[in-house]
DNA sequence: AGCATGAAAGATACTCAGTATCAATACTTG
DNA sequence: CAAGTATTGATACTGAGTATCTTTCATGCT
């Protein structure tokens, strides 16, 4: 996982500055790290305005730095990303993120581009789980709801 | 593919019924079929509000008989669902959308929940292309970005 | 250190997607 | 047809994010 200080160097190699509102917008990020929201955090840090918060959000998804995810309901949330593509687990209860990678599954959806007669540019995956944590102190779940 | 009649049978399976506005809506939306937003919607249909038209849009989801999808930015689309679990291939440049359904990814998906030790409840895939007919109209397509 | 310059920040207004409210209307059923 | 409930429309509102415009800050130069 990256560190602050990677992240802000990163920021820099992209000719960005390393301003102090950046520096503790992404204190505030790093110490949660795992999925969360851009109102959470336009409400945690303290003296950075609403639109940084969002310009910052873009810049860094612009940069890789950042994803940003859907839940089943559309929802948006953000994680601190992981170097080189993956996907998503999310705790549909608390939206805690965990990344995974499965190269199968990146060469069957690479195939669909043959039956298809189109250029696959990209695609998302997302796992909806109740972690272990949110499954003891929990109601029954409803199961899978018609994702299609 | 499901017919207007399909559906507003479907409703009334529910307990809903099916009257005049819905049934224009319906009508609207399967002549798209493929791929549209809700504003769309709400701007194609001649003599429906805007809060039926997302009243119905929900109703519809619920019932299964929608598909809600993401776009790469995260922008929402509808689609008219076919039966059954499957996902979506949508076109980045017309937005048109294609269902698919590879049992091999859903087995490799299910099989996450043993190396997670939390409860799989649902996923999401959406697979982003340029479509032919796009294709040949458009300039050239900016590689997959970061979707972690 | 002092200053010029452009990047970044703040405030605010605005857009887009969707929901809530509530009075008016349309279905359904007896 | 009348009563009762579901549905609708108008409108106001929320949540997520962008645009604009003025002020402030970071940088590089002297
Ligand atoms: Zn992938
Ligand atoms: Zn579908
Ligand atoms: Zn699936
Ligand atoms: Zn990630």
């Amino acid at each position: 996982m990256l560190t602050v200080e990677d992240i802000l160097h990163a920021i820099e190699d992209g000719g960005y500055r390393a301003t102090g509102s950046r520096r503790r917008l992404l204190e505030t990020l790093a110490a949660r790290g795992e999925g969360f929201t851009a109102e959470e955090l336009v409400g945690e840090v303290r003296g950075v305005g609403r639109a940084t918060v969002y310009r910052t959000i873009r810049l860094l998804l612009r940069q890789g730095l950042l994803c940003k995810l859907t839940l089943q309901d559309g929802a948006p949330r953000y994680s601190l990303s992981r170097v080189g593509h993956h996907h998503h687990v999310v705790c549909v209860r608390c939206g805690a993120v965990r990344d995974f990678r499965q190269s199968v599954i990146e060469r069957i959806l690479k195939d669909l581009e043959v039956g298809e007669g189109s250029a696959v540019v990209g695609h998302r995956i997302e796992v909806y789980v109740v972690c272990p944590g949110c499954r003891e102190a929990g109601v029954a779940t409803s199961p899978t709801a018609a994702t299609g």
